[in-house]
DNA sequence: CTCTCCCT
């Protein structure tokens, strides 16, 4: 084993004590200098690793130093609605007060603050939402956006966002803080362009010192490596369990199998090991597996996606296997096709993934690659305002006041292509007028709906066709996702049972039926189970549901409006008004080409697979391996699109 | 003929 890798030393960095004292956490040394360069400068750029203590405690010290006493609040963002809850509820325990109090946090669905509080935890699409009503965010003094290495489209939005408001309010003081060491490009934003007054502090993490091995020849398969790797750390290495980074489901499936099939035959004198997989399409109480206990003779292997790389931290992993790659979704702003991929991991990935294994106990981590592949690694990974639809982004900055997109200081600016696509689709949905302003009532009221814009197209025309009470829930149910749930184990059981609610117009009319039966049946976790039907999904359409109903009272479109006749066509002509550019024809050949010309299969889990329908609606198009497929299929009648394509003309 | 991950 240990020839196969050539060994590095990572990270000599080790604090020992573990206790949670706040005056222990790394952060606390620099907790006048941070004070200082807060007070002193408009933007603070804070390095801090993981464990550091910066997202409780940086909060704590600007209260306790009165940063609250004039009446203004003290924010801090995270990408993740999780971690906003559960930070509120640790600073609030360490204030000594309830949740909602002196710190609460706000994220969808989801409020505790009130107005003693002083400290807010929100997702930063959360505040990107209070733009529109506080475009100065004048309830702040202090905003803190935290984990700004992720460049989440959301995170560099607030960048350009902050600039601006900087700009006008000089008491206002921001903390970028990020885990990544590459900061002089923020700061290059700020002072260099702008004059905005910087300052840098880094804080050391808490991190036990992690091995690093890299293979000395590249591997041709990185599954098979993946299993042997586990197998010999098995075989060689003391205990402490084991973390895999691989790319997909079907990965992390095929491993865990062949982790079990070995399991069988475990020499008697090797810890056995227990194969778990972690990936967000699993049921909850499935992903809480990962967190189980197992007594010493046991070693937990746990096959991941990139879940486990920020999103979910698991305490007691001593050895982590790295593939080096993860999937990516590149969205083409041509054809609107998004496509999944597999690409190599940046280096800060790399570091981010094998700091996973240091967070309990000095670690070692396995690199499935040589490290001259590691060194031609990228420092960053790529921001995602690069490669994904910018249609959200511009729908937003209009209603913010920007006649051109271009005057938006854009810490990376997106593509060119990328802006005119979404000003095109924009245009044509009706949300931005000849003179590219945003249209009144519908390009306003399309802002504000927490949905895709064609969905909220489609929500907004329905009070013309009579069916907004059945446009809520379908929109409802289309964000939240695939309702169907299909175990390998029992698929034939799960598609007998999901049969019973498929109705022949097609997907989105069955996702229909499925939300309104689980409404009735007063979202029965165990009807669920019995049929199949994925409650999680069910549950947050349900969320979404009853988050949409005050918008619709406020444009004053009545939810009660629905068809006296049972014909579904009305549904399905509004939804195309949302939907008329994702529509598909069938071809002599059995396959199907879109209005646009290019040829699309479709998906194998829509129920209308194989009924060669003459003209199709779909929902969602992924391309894979070169073939585009489409989902959420919807059969239209032809003469429904003549009418739609004659009027737009 | 398969589906990284978040979020208003």
């Amino acid at each position: 084993m240990e020839d196969e890798f050539a060994i590095q030393s990572f990270k000599p960095t080790l604090s020992a004590n573990l206790a949670f004292q706040r005056k222990l956490l790394p952060i606390f040394k620099y907790r006048e200098s941070l004070l200082y360069a807060i007070e002193t400068f408009q933007v603070t750029l804070l390095h801090g690793h993981t464990g550091c203590g910066k997202t409780t405690q940086l909060p704590q010290y600007l209260y306790e130093t009165g940063w609250t006493k004039e009446g203004k609040i003290i924010g801090c963002t995270q990408p993740r609605r999780l971690v906003a809850r559960s930070v509120a509820s640790r600073v609030s325990e360490e204030l000594k007060t309830e949740v909602g109090k002196t710190c609460g946090y706000k994220i969808q669905f989801e409020h505790n603050v009130s107005s003693e509080t002083k400290i807010e935890y929100m997702t930063d699409g959360s505040l990107l939402k209070e733009i529109l009503t506080d475009p100065l965010l004048e309830r702040y003094s202090v905003i803190m956006i935290d984990e700004v290495h992720e460049r989440t489209v959301n995170i560099d939005l607030l960048l350009g966002i902050l600039k601006r408001i900087l700009l006008k309010r000089p008491d206002l003081r921001v903390i970028l803080a990020s885990a990544s060491a590459n900061i002089q490009k923020l700061n290059n934003f700020f002072y260099e362009q702008d004059k905005i007054n910087t300052n840098i502090i880094s804080v050391e993490g808490k991190l036990y010192p992690v091995d690093v091995m890299y293979l000395e020849n590249p591997t041709e398969n990185y599954v098979n490596t993946a299993v042997e790797t586990v197998l010999n750390i098995n075989s060689s290495y003391p205990s402490g369990d084991i973390l895999v980074f691989l790319t997909d489901r079907r990965e992390v499936d095929e491993c865990v199998k062949r982790i079990e099939a070995f399991s069988v035959t475990t020499p008697e004198d090797l810890p056995m090991l227990v194969p778990l997989p972690l990936y967000s399409g699993l049921t909850m109480d499935e992903q809480l597996r990962v967190f189980d206990i197992y007594e010493q003779r046991f070693r937990k292997v746990i096959f991941c996606t990139n879940i486990a790389e920020a999103s979910v931290t698991i305490d007691g992993i001593v050895y982590v296997i790295d593939s080096g790659l993860c999937k990516l979704r590149i969205f083409n702003p041509y054809s609107r096709i998004s496509k999944l991929i597999r690409v190599p991991i940046s280096k800060s990935n790399a570091i981010q993934r094998t700091g996973r294994a240091g967070r309990t106990n000095p670690g070692k981590c396995f690199r499935l690659f040589p490290k001259n592949v590691y060194d031609s690694l990228k420092d960053e990974s790529d921001a995602e305002i690069s490669h994904t639809d910018m249609l959200p982004v511009v729908l937003f900055l209009k209603s913010i006041g920007l006649r051109n997109i271009n005057q938006f200081p854009f810490f990376v600016p997106p593509p060119t292509v990328h802006i005119i696509a979404a000003l095109e689709d924009l245009y044509f949905l009706g949300a931005i007028d000849d003179y590219s302003n945003l249209t009144d009532p519908t390009g306003f009221q399309m802002v504000e709906l927490p949905l895709d814009a064609r969905l909220s197209k489609a929500l907004l025309s329905s009070a013309t066709y009579d069916c907004t009470y059945a446009m809520l829930n379908i929109v409802s149910v289309v964000m939240a996702g695939d309702v169907f749930y299909r175990p390998a184990r029992n698929h034939h059981e799960a598609t007998a049972c999901h049969a019973t609610f498929i109705t022949e117009e097609g997907d989105i009319l069955t996702c229909l039926n499925v939300l309104e039966s689980f409404l009735v049946r007063k979202k029965d976790m165990k009807w669920c189970k019995t049929n199949f039907l994925n409650y999680n999904t069910l549950n947050h359409a349900s969320e979404i549901r009853r988050h949409i109903l005050p918008y619709l009272q406020r444009f004053r479109i009545s939810p009660e409006r629905r068809l006296t006749d049972t014909g579904s066509s009305k549904i399905i002509e509004c939804l195309l008004q949302g939907f008329f550019r994702n529509v598909a024809h069938l071809q002599d050949d059995g396959s199907y080409k879109t209005i646009s010309g290019s040829p699309v299969w479709i998906d194998q889990k829509s129920t209308m697979n194989n009924k060669n329908i003459p003209w199709i609606m779909f929902t969602s198009m992924v391309e894979y391996e070169g073939r585009a497929f489409i989902n959420g299929i919807t059969k239209i009648e032809s003469k429904w699109l003549e009418k739609f394509y004659n009027r737009k003309k």
